[in-house]
DNA sequence: ACCGTAAACGGACTTTACCCCGCTAATATT
DNA sequence: AATATTAGCGGGGTAAAGTCCGTTTACGGT
């Protein structure tokens, strides 16, 4: 049993060939994004390659984008089970201020790692581009803010700003050439860095010193 | 002389029949948007309703992205000199945090009132999908930041993610609806608020920390 | 005014996302 | 086990993005 324990896809109610064919799909768009980079991914491609046919693809994945936003899913799913059921800090069983700091290295580390992934995600998008209507981040860092009670007069926006400031620049800010392989570990660095900072700052938490 | 003082378009060294219908363009763009919606704006159908050949359309922007993108630089060029040169606090004169807080709600107004161009405008985008590649936002943000001295080990790195704090909601967590007419209102002023609580919380100076 | 050049123009062409609907096969029912 | 039901499958069709290249036109030099 490890199906994870907030249900990020609809693979509920889902028919055994469908599943199968979903899983197949994504290990194949995984192998195509691996040999030709994200970018030459193509339905088409992604159909023949996989040895479905096309309209399959789009039923399963409703349009290009959400390739990739279950591409995205899927790995989330590793971090959610640390976030979740993990070893402290990450997981349960550290201080809130402590939780949270420790989630943002993660899901820096996360887009860094996913950031090919992330950004075609959020291509096209009609409704809310990002992953899920309330993303893992937002939930998560909203039921540690609950728990340490900044003094904010809203703290659903405090945290739908937090998790802003966590994706947005891996998202939409950054060059691609922040993600190259030379600048990589120090860009990172900094905005690990960055977000202690910031909710040291936000959540009244002076004393831990920088340089 | 109403040039803005940052050159936003590479409007400069271009010819005058090309400035002309770069314009034209805009102007026509704009008046499909207000009739059908971001969404039933093609490439085709702006080069027939201009009178002007597809090529043309694709020489000045690039995509159909770049489109929503000039459209977004052109009304950001009025905040741009509200912010440069308008009355505080917005404008120079008040004190830095201030002006922060209002760049903020003059920025969320913005968002909101632009909400269609702007996400049209981080469509397929290779490079950074956001505006220019430090927009004004971040630049504006770190200048104030400068002046204010927060207690943070990087300033930029602070400034981006306080401008991905205030673009992120609009840009990608919200859903379409709450753009609706009915909860607008509401949902501006809470991230107006939202946003004064949280540049206040970070810039507060406790006695620890240093100047 | 004329001319040479470099930029801009236009629209046909290619590629690709996305739709449709008749066909197939997995599950529910008896 | 046979049948009915319903979800899933497949690939051809459409429309819109993006490319190319021959033609036209602005503009600086003479």
């Amino acid at each position: 049993m490890d199906r994870p324990v907030v249900q990020v896809s609809k693979a509920g109610g889902e028919r055994a060939d469908a599943a199968r064919n979903r899983a197949h799909l994504l290990d194949t768009a995984r192998a195509l994004m691996a040999e030709h980079g994200a970018t030459k991914v193509t339905m088409d491609g992604l159909a023949a390659s996989s040895g479905l046919g096309k309209g399959t693809v789009f039923r399963r994945f409703g349009s290009r984008a959400g390739i990739f936003r279950a591409l995205l899913e899927d790995e989330e799913t590793k971090l959610q089970q640390a976030v979740l059921s993990g070893p402290p800090p990450l997981g349960p069983g550290a201080a809130p201020l402590e939780r949270l700091i420790a989630y943002g290295a993660a899901r820096v580390d996360f887009l860094f790692d996913n950031y090919e992934i992330a950004r075609a995600a959020l291509d096209g998008g009609q409704s809310a581009p990002m992953g899920a209507q309330t993303p893992l981040s937002r939930i998560h860092i909203r039921m540690l803010l609950d728990l340490i009670k900044p003094p904010v007069s809203d703290r659903g926006v405090l945290a739908t700003q937090l998790t802003a400031a966590l994706d947005g620049p891996a998202l939409l800010l950054l060059h691609v050439d922040d993600f190259a392989d030379a600048k990589n570990d120090q860009v990172r660095a900094k905005f690990v860095q960055g977000w202690s900072d910031l909710v040291g700052l936000v959540c009244r938490h002076t004393s831990t010193g920088h340089g």
